[in-house]
DNA sequence: GCAATAGTGTCTTTAAGACATTATCTT
DNA sequence: AAGATAATGTCTTAAAGACACTATTGC
């Protein structure tokens, strides 16, 4: 019933942002280094408090903007889920939103205020590297949301320009998910499932073998039936 | 980076439950009738301020148990969104952590402070009715939830008792999706895929027709392969 | 017996996975 | 020609949907 949730009542509310996007042919994500305490030297995800006038998805896009220098061109932004545990920041009571944003061959991330530094981490790399507050886990969450996604949905395609090749996408796949896939049957089930890519007239430039159709994103935003993972190991 | 999301920066955090059960075999949520403004009269979710040590969570769990007289017994309990539009609360800026609660057979609600009624709406006859707040939304976003996590998890199974028919779990799929399902294949569906139920020695009372064998849940999350809704309308 | 509900079997169709094969480029 | 990458085709298997059939109860 929001009964009496007055205001003054000492709880911040912030964003955070998990920015993926394919950086030489891996699976990225945007970090910041802290340049202030707590945590102070180590790595977080960018994000901000919320603005008293701002709806959440504002937020989220002001940070994309401000602290990463990225427009909302083609990035496809969601919600994740909130944090709110109470000893997360060490500053006080802080309920943080977590989106997750994904983009095609996305800008650096650029230094902000605070920080000391800015750079995409290749998630693979940073499997053993401890990030600021409860980021681990946000992140963590992020990928789950990702994978997952890629199976039923035609997300794929955010990752990639206008204009992209069966190869690239099914790259895509493989950098996401950290597993090869069949290229013939992916190649069939990328170009038969309704919705999904559209076929142009143009082909990609040659490199060393026969040219790739060029397609571009179909009006879908489901894959019916969905494009389960099971292939093997290692990209 | 949760850059100095100050404390007493005016936003107010809240936790509002959308809880489901099936009341007399159709799907229903619980709602109160507010008693004061704004949106005196009309019915809304049942929530409440965000304690001040308090994960968010625990505030859910908290609301079920004060205002909707639920344990925590076998109720399953999951953030869903969070909506924190500038002007969703008349009353001031306030932020509200929306949960899915899903439950067997749960305890019609009680009223609380403020509450002039509560009780369970069965959701096809609430189609029309509008809600306070923006509670619809929220509603509508569970409901969506619902029908997709009955797919691809073992969740309709929280919506029965520990010991249950295979025609009552196709009941469950049945008032949640607003569909019918096949009887043969949706029993074979549910006796075979791994995980989903397991088979006891023991038959329910027959009720004019062979006595049904009884089942409990697997011990399985997901379902591999989904099973998925595609039957014909009305239930 | 008949009606009702529970459960099994069979047939068809769809689509995935594992390939082999063909096509078209660079060198 | 050889090698590389793109695209298609074929075969097998898994599993859904439609629906006939058997099983076991109450009346």
């Amino acid at each position: 019933m929001d009964t009496s949730a007055a205001p003054g009542s000492g709880v911040g509310v912030a964003v955070d942002l998990v920015i993926l996007t394919l950086h030489e042919g891996r699976l990225s994500v945007a970090l910041v280094q802290r340049g202030e305490e707590p945590f102070a030297g180590t790595w977080a995800l960018p994000g901000g408090p919320v603005g008293e006038h701002e709806d959440l998805d504002q937020s989220a896009y002001r940070v994309l903007e401000n602290e990463a220098m990225i427009g909302e061109e083609s990035v496809h932004v969601e919600q994740l889920r909130t944090f709110g545990a109470p000893g997360r920041d060490p500053r006080g009571r802080v309920v943080s939103v977590a989106f997750m944003a994904l983009g095609a061959d996305l800008p650096a991330p650029r230094r902000g205020a605070d920080v000391a530094d800015a750079r995409w981490w290749a998630v693979e790399e940073l499997a053993g590297v401890e990030l600021g507050f409860d980021h681990r886990e946000v992140l963590d969450c992020a990928l789950e949301r990702a994978r997952a996604k890629l199976e039923y949905s035609t997300l794929a395609v955010t990752f990639l320009p206008a204009e992209f090749t069966v190869s690239q996408l099914r790259g895509v796949y493989e950098a996401v998910w950290g597993s090869s896939l069949d290229a013939g049957n992916f190649h069939r089930k990328a170009t038969r499932t309704p919705g999904f890519v559209e076929e142009l007239d143009r082909f990609a430039a040659p490199t060393g073998g026969r040219p790739a159709r060029l397609y571009r994103a179909g009006s879908g935003t489901t894959l019916q039936p969905p494009l389960l993972r099971s292939g093997e190991e290692s990209a």
